[in-house]
Order: C-alpha cells, then sequence, then structure tokens
DNA sequence: ACCTGAACACCGTTCAAGT
DNA sequence: ACCTGAACACCGTTCAAGT
C-alpha cells in the first residue's frame, strides 16, 4: 500500500535552493531586507535555521547572493530585436527591469554593494549586444549600455525614496518621468 | 596654574556627533560597512559603546543617517553658474559627486536605501535650480534633475563592483566611460 | 543524506549606577 | 551632563549527535 502524503515533518517537501531563495525573497519583500534572518527563514520553511546551511554551505553570502541573482540578472532579448528597432528593445528592457527592482526594492541594497558580479555582467553584455546587432558601433554601445543600467538601477532607487518622502516629491508621476528620462538616455545613443 | 592637556580619561576631547560621524566614516571606508558596529565604533572613539547614545538618541539609525547626509547631500552651487553654462555646472557638480561615492562605496548601499530623504531632495533641488536659471523650463528641468541623479548614482554602483570584478570590465577605463556617459544625459536635456 | 540541539562569539539597546 | 557595567534579547555559525 502506498502511503499517503501528510503534512508532517516526514513527508514535506524537501528543502532545495529554489524554495529557500523564494521564501527569502518574500520576507524581504513582505518585511524588509533587516527582517531576513536565518532563523526567521528556517520558520518560514518550517524547518531549524541550521538545516539551511545542508544547502548553503556559505550561508547568508550565499543567500544574499542569490536574492541579487534572481532580482539583477534579467538581460535583454537579443534575439527578439530585428536591428532597425533596437531602441524599443531597449525601452522595453528597461521598463520590465524597473519593475523588477520596485517589486522587489528590498534587495536594491545588495545589487549595489560588491556580491554577485556575474548578474549584472550578463546583463550589460546582452544590451551591448541589442546594439551592437543594431549597427552601434563597439565604444558607444559600450558606454550606452552602462549609462542605460546606470540610469535604470540609480532612478529606480530615488523613485524608492521619493514615494516614500513627503517632500515636492510626493506628487511625481515616476512612471512619466522614468520614460522621460529614459528617452533623453536612449535618444543620444549609437 | 593652568592644567595641561594630557592623555587620560578626563581630558581628552569630548565626544560629539562630529567626531562620532568622522570616526564612523573612516571604519566604513577602511574596513566595510559589515564592521561598523557600535562597540567598534566606542572602541575607536576610546569610549564605551553606550556613550554614544548619549550624542545620538536613536541609536544606530541615526548613525546611518549621519553618513548618508555626509555623502549624499552635496548640492550644485547655483549662484556659480552663469546662465550660459549651467551644462558645464552640472558637469563639473556630477564629477565631483561621483568623486565622492567612490571615495565612501561603503557608504552606497544606505544611499540606496529609506534612509535620509533630505539629503537627496536637497541635491535634485539644486540641479533643478541650476537649470532653471540657465533658462530650462520647469517639466525637462524635473525630468532631467532626477535622471541626472539617478544615472550619477547607478553608475557609481557599476563602478565599485566593475573595478572589483575579473571579468570583460576588468580593463575599462570608467572616467572616461563615466564622462560620455554623462554628455548622453546632458545633451538631451533642456 | 539530511536535519536537530546545544553552544559560542558576537550584535543593538536598556537601565541603573557612578562621577 | 556625561559616561560605565551589567544585563537582555537577539544574531550567524560550528559541531556533535540523531535518523
Amino acid at each position: 500500500m502506498v502511503r499517503q502524503p501528510s503534512i508532517n515533518a516526514q513527508n514535506r517537501a524537501p528543502l532545495s535552493i529554489e524554495r529557500i531563495t523564494e521564501a527569502a525573497l518574500q520576507i524581504v519583500d513582505g518585511q524588509g531586507l533587516g527582517r531576513l534572518t536565518m532563523r526567521r527563514l528556517g520558520d518560514a520553511l518550517e524547518v531549524e535555521a541550521m538545516a539551511i546551511y545542508h544547502h548553503l554551505p556559505r550561508g547568508k553570502e550565499q543567500l544574499l547572493d542569490g536574492l541579487v541573482a534572481h532580482v539583477a540578472a534579467a538581460p535583454a532579448d537579443a534575439s527578439a530585436a530585428d536591428a532597425a528597432s533596437w531602441r524599443g528593445t531597449l525601452r522595453a528592457w528597461a521598463a520590465g527591469y524597473r519593475s523588477r527592482l520596485l517589486a522587489h526594492a528590498g534587495v536594491l541594497p545588495l545589487v549595489v554593494t560588491r556580491r554577485n558580479p556575474a548578474a549584472l555582467a550578463a546583463t550589460v553584455a546582452s544590451l551591448r549586444e541589442v546594439m551592437r546587432q543594431g549597427g552601434v558601433r563597439e565604444e558607444p554601445a559600450a558606454v550606452a549600455a552602462h549609462a542605460l543600467l546606470g540610469y535604470v538601477i540609480g532612478h529606480a532607487a530615488l523613485e524608492v525614496r521619493g514615494t516614500a518622502e513627503d517632500g515636492a516629491d510626493r506628487a511625481v508621476d515616476w512612471d512619466a518621468r522614468f520614460t522621460a528620462g529614459l528617452d533623453l538616455v536612449l535618444a543620444g545613443a549609437g
């Protein structure tokens, strides 16, 4: 007779890097980065905190690296770009990337820290590739790629702070402002 | 007879917010944000950690706010700008602001966090004012101000990570790249 | 192989006490 | 007014032990 799955310690879904990262992201999004502790993460996964180290030997460092990779490694799809409309491709990518950053604003400080260089490197490379296929020369493409990613990250940081404060920024239409600034950056590119 | 200053517990320079912030910044610049603890800060000031709370009632939160203010509140000098060369004024401001951010890279994650909205708000306002005096209309100036500050902060974040990694970015001339990207942003402004 | 429990060396912060 | 010392409730992480 086959054992039925039941809700006890033996039969619950086994721990995995994916489940751990997902639970961590949920804590950060819901309660903030400061409240992400190994003990609380263990509670969320219905496991003792120390069990997590079995799946992430480098501990919390590795956990945070995973969060950055999950949020910041979102390359533009160079294959979807017909050569003529590379600006449109980059505009669409920027809108999506900004959404990700704002949806996981708690991870932003980690993106800005030294952690996980690979995630951002891959993203920059994809931006350069989209431009290369659009006929932009190497050096201007490299400049524009860093300018674009820098703008998106920096503007997202300003938005997160601006929407929270009571100052002159309270009534700003951030969507419109982001798009207008994006056009500024893309207009000169190429 | 006047007592000579001497190196003991009675006669050392009294604690002050300035001395505390200075010592904290030195720890962050030298050892990283993660090693800034109240106990270590107390050691640096030759004082028990708990004495710090007498000068910063809001504790570590207030300390970090002070660091952000020290690094991120660097407005452009609108009075020094003759109307015609507002682009030059902004270029000079951007170069200086970037230097500050790179010199205190450990504080960057805090600038990106929710702390101390006033510091960045004042900086944005000064950028708008420089443009206003240059004859730029209000709405384009507001867009360009946020785009510019966003670009500078975001690019600085990429630089801090880029110079540390061994990937394709190792040989990048970041000074040149920053300036070229800055021209991209400023060219469309106004 | 995977998880637990106890333990260690730290944190930020409170509070009563000293001067 | 300004600083100290002891204490509290947390951290991340190690390690021996369980199954």
